[in-house]
DNA sequence: GTCTATATCGGGATAGAC
DNA sequence: GTCTATCCCGATATAGAC
């Protein structure tokens, strides 16, 4: 029984570093059962095919990063808090996972039909998100604004440079230790900008 | 010879927009001679293997996102009128070529080696970019910060949400009308909330 | 539950006629 | 330059022994 919790385990946690770095199309069964420390066709016994493991991979994953989120923005912390620990523990989490942000972008691009459900059944009700956000910056900053936007901004200025890493890298001609150095200083320049900028509405209190 | 140019562009054209959607592991070579109107030896003919074809749209591809950011960002125009520019630019332009910014990042991902070297040869010097987008800060801002952030974030709050379109749409469950309202929002979000943020620098004059 | 061996097929690439 | 026919490998999936 517990042998059994183990190989399965096993085979998940290789699934998902392959599929990760190399996507559904790019993944090879052999490559997975060769990390999982068993052969191909114990992956078959365990997931009937490749899709199946494949979906099994990204509801784990899609919840591993939603998780979080829920987490720090439902809390108590003032908004500029939130801010500050989500861009700090996302560029920790994704620098360390590097391709998770790439392969649920692309997941959901190459096989929208399944994964839409798997979304959907997760029972995410953005609304609360929103409307906890929407709240604060009322309350906090004395804002009446779309907090959509503002939520899509945080993610966008915090998730993009990691997403687009190795582009950048190529681009900007950096060694890898100048990368580690600007996401170190992001750390600090992403809550700062947006601060500034939430700061800037409050000043002309100009609606959307 | 006319021929020649058309069957050569007529495959490009058909490589491409296979490519974009797909990725390279994902997209078939009898998929893109179908499209193209052709058969696959004629592929072979034309680009000895998948890898010349990929690489070669690729570098099409790259050029075609870069070249217009260059325009847009050496140019003579104030600093707020490039970011209006260029969100408005982009945020059309991408949204009709929806799976290009995803096949860049991913396409880099995949291969680095060879693509990386396309990158370097197109002779970027980014440096450019980053001097000129100084200049106007300190000029017409007075603001004495590094402008490889600020224009990161600027690229951020543009392009992240278009590449994240279908897992956010997803997630909000959006109609695709209520998606393009969204975006049409953040063409005028994204300039405000850009140009709010380096006024709160202005004010603040805190160096990074 | 775990293995080896094998069926089966799809897809990139090439040969060779026209 | 363009086509048809074919080679051949690699990858998913299954059969069947232990």
């Amino acid at each position: 029984m517990d042998k059994v919790e183990n190989t399965e385990v096993k085979i998940l946690r290789a699934a998902s570093q392959i599929f990760h770095q190399k996507g559904f199309n790019g993944s090879r069964m052999q490559e997975i059962a060769d990390l999982a420390g068993i052969n191909k066709a114990l992956l078959h016994y365990y997931f009937r095919n490749k899709e199946t493991l494949f979906e099994e991979v990204f509801a784990k994953t899609f919840s591993q990063i939603i998780s979080k989120m829920k987490e720090i923005f439902l809390s108590d912390l003032p908004l500029q808090s939130k801010v500050k620990v989500f861009v700090d523990f996302y560029l920790n989490f994704i620098l360390e996972h590097s391709y998770i942000i790439q392969f649920l972008i692309n997941a959901i691009r190459e096989k929208p039909e399944s994964l839409k459900e798997i979304i959907q059944q997760h029972n995410l009700t953005p609304e609360l998100f929103l409307e906890k956000i929407g709240q604060q910056l009322k309350e906090e900053m004395n804002l009446d604004i779309d907090p959509l936007h503002i939520y899509v901004n945080i993610i966008a200025l915090t998730i993009f440079p990691v997403a687009a890493k190795p582009l950048l890298q190529a681009i900007l001609s950096y060694s890898d230790e100048k990368m580690r150095l600007f996401f170190e200083e992001r750390k600090n320049i992403v809550p700062t900008f947006i601060e500034n900028a939430l700061k800037g509405y409050e000043k002309k209190q100009i609606l959307f």
